[in-house]
RNA sequence: GCAAGGGUGGUCGAGCGGUUAAUGGCAUCGGGCUGUAAACCCGACGGAGUAACAUCCUACAUAGGUUCAAAUCCUAUCCCUUGCA
């Protein structure tokens, strides 16, 4: 039995839909995570996540649980979705990320990387055994290899090598995983006895690396399907790349990745991004723009950005989006956000953030709604051109 | 009325004879943010003039003065604060 079921419903070129079966939640997929980093998804209540925007799955991660409150604290409070009260699927990232983050701060070897806490400047190591550790005792329903996420622009020589030991940590990841879930130190592990079709385990899911370097990303790919995972995840883009990169990979890489596994891109990214890696073949994303520009003052609109700093909106009325269903734009406008902002009151942030998030989670609504009816192609291109549209507005104020 | 201390660019506040439209904070204006070290970061911020420089004005309460040179020293005037009457 697996720990995840996942199949294609419905197909458009490379564009697909799917259900994602957890132990938790039925995820409809092309799907947005929000990022909940510290068990909170920044300045949104799980409240509004459940009930209005009907998010089925969040991210949270390793590094930052693992430094504060600490593995133990949430082990004893019986894992993070009861620690948060959580109750749909979590995504785990691995700390690979900080790896490439936290590059000031931290050494790298074969076995894993010292890291000096950010919190307090403590010497921290972290492994793919560790990581795999900490995520059995968050208790995801999807757990992160941990790997290395080199430079966008990282040369041939560098790329090889950081693939190579991602190569060997994913394989490390997967072995100490299997371990871990044998052990039953899964702290969200339930007893699907209703539910025969799935493990009620944990699943794993590999990262393929190779940052620009198509060659290397088909090594990555071809070296972790071999390993073996419950889902594919590429890694290692939007992380400092000229955007044609990134399109460049995707367009290379993703209708490549199986067919039958859910393919996700991670940490990627503005509404076009997604609209576009959708139509390359991609399932799942999360990204942190929803809310860290919700936090400071930028919304993503259908036509485009709002930027609520800006003068000209001190008196309009208008909501940000007139065309956005959520209940921000249905309550308050965009002098009065404005407002919020320029008062530095936490509300703007946290409007703003909702907003946002109401907004990604929309936007693949609307995407799964066009690939089932086979009009993703003019989604895509009504999508784009109202972005255009605007830009030509910008230019012509 | 007497005594003491003050009056600096939108604001608060440094500077107290010699690069310089004048440190810094705030406000204002603009930009950025892609597996969250981020309620953050960057830039502009007297006026005119440039694509951008250049350049030219006007500036440290007001008016005089000393000096090669003044926001900084002197004199007068006007305000403000505190204390004593």
């Amino acid at each position: 039995m697996n720990p995840i079921d996942w199949k294609v419903t419905a197909q458009e070129g490379k564009a697909r839909t799917g259900i994602l079966h957890t132990r938790r939640s039925t995820i409809e997929t092309p799907v947005f995570m929000p990022v909940g980093t510290q068990g909170t998804v920044k300045g949104v209540r799980y409240e509004f996540l459940e009930d209005e925007m009907d998010a089925r799955i969040i991210l949270g991660n390793t590094y930052h649980l693992w430094l504060r409150p600490g593995v133990e604290v949430i082990r004893s409070l019986g894992g993070l979705h009861k620690f948060s009260t959580w109750n749909r699927s979590l995504l785990t990232d691995s700390g690979g990320f900080q790896v490439f983050s936290l590059s000031d701060l931290r050494k790298l070897s074969e076995e894993g990387v010292e890291f000096k806490s950010h919190l307090d400047g403590t010497k921290m190591f972290l492994s793919p055994e560790i990581s795999m550790e900490i995520q059995a005792a968050l208790g995801a329903e999807i757990v992160m290899v941990f790997d290395e996420c080199p430079k966008g622009d990282a040369t041939f020589e560098e790329t090889k090598k950081s693939l190579d030991m991602t190569v060997r940590w994913a394989q490390r990841s997967k072995n100490k995983f299997n371990e871990l879930q044998e052990s039953g130190m899964d702290t969200g592990l339930i007893d699907l006895f209703q539910n025969e079709s799935l493990s009620g385990k944990q699943s794993l899911f590999g990262i393929i690396q190779g940052a620009g370097h198509l060659n290397l990303r088909r090594e990555s790919l071809e070296k972790t399907v071999e390993i073996g995972f419950d889902g594919y995840a590429i890694g290692g883009l939007s992380v400092g790349e000229e955007k044609s990169v990134m399109y460049e990979v995707l367009d290379f890489i993703a209708h490549q990745m199986p067919e039958n596994a859910p393919r996700y891109l991670m940490g990627v990214g503005t509404p076009e991004d997604l609209v576009e890696a959708v139509f390359h073949g991609v399932d799942m994303f999360d990204c942190v723009m929803p809310t860290r520009n919700g936090r400071t003052g930028s919304a993503f609109v259908s036509t485009g950005r709002v930027n609520i700093r800006n003068a000209k909106f001190a008196k309009q009325s208008e909501p940000l989006d007139s065309e956005c269903p959520c209940s921000v734009c249905k309550r308050y406008s965009r002098a009065y956000l404005r407002h919020l902002y320029q008062a530095n009151e936490m509300l703007a942030a946290m409007l703003i953030s909702h907003h946002n998030l109401a907004f990604f989670l929309d936007t693949m609504r609307k995407v799964r709604q066009s690939i089932k009816f086979g009009e993703f192609a003019k989604f895509r291109n009504n999508f784009r051109s109202n972005l255009k549209e605007n830009e030509k507005n910008i230019d012509g104020e």
